[in-house]
DNA sequence: CTATTATTTTGATAATTATAGAATTATGAA
DNA sequence: TTCATAATTCTATAATTATCAAAATAATAG
């Protein structure tokens, strides 16, 4: 991943709104959630949410497709964990100790009780 | 980590001169580097690389102190790690796949290879 | 003190970003 | 077709951000 792609990904998630969209869909998945929803669960208004989620298309992290009136979106897997790795490269070049907790706490616990099986239902 | 924080950080590495900055400081560990040496590497004027470098400092990534006429800015080790910890917490409700990768690749190596011992050759 | 070097602050400007009302497009139902 | 719903695009505006010359501050040397 080159600078210019980070910085977009990094921008995309550098704003409040934003970073709450990312949060609530990461729970759900490849189910997504339909643009009106978010709307609402976030209390935005619509049209500032497709400026909003433009945004996170265009960075790479979300994506979406039309089902009927709605449209839905959801993460898009490479994109954070593309940024993740950008940021640990540059946190390990000799010093490990600078992304080496964040793994620990959350990921390696809950990763020990079996692998979610990732659905490949797309 | 609250969210706020989380957007500062964001914030502060959504910049190209911001992240190269942090990509320079990385390697240096705390030994640091002067803001003059900084705005030379990466040909930035002066007062534009203090306005960015003040961002770096308020959200917590970066650190200074004085040495001479110079004034040196070094990573916070802390601010970088609990960004990282704040993605993995998202990235891992129920979705361990999205983050997973980033350890892998490259701090894993790095720290399988006995642990640098993290030169304290300040 | 004066001069020099290193950096920051000030202040002005250009550019980008966030916000949302109104109009528009797309889909499905009656 | 007409109606209602879902979301987007258009448009304007307010707010924030990035940039840098010029002036101000800080430290040290002579």
């Amino acid at each position: 991943m080159k600078i210019k792609k980070a910085v977009d990904a990094l921008t995309a998630l550098a704003q409040k709104s934003r970073l709450e969209v990312f949060r609530l869909l990461v729970p759900r998945g490849e189910e997504g959630l339909a643009a009106g929803e978010i709307a609402e669960q976030l209390t935005i208004a619509p049209a500032t949410l497709t400026f909003h989620l433009k945004e996170l298309c265009h960075a790479g992290l979300v994506a979406s497709h039309r089902e009927g009136r709605s449209i839905i979106y959801s993460l898009r897997p490479d994109g954070i964990r593309d940024l993740m790795e950008f940021l640990s490269e540059d946190c390990c070049q000799g010093q490990p100790h600078l992304c080496q907790p964040a793994m620990s706490n959350s990921c390696r616990e809950k990763k020990a009780k079996k692998r979610p099986k990732q659905a490949t239902t797309k």
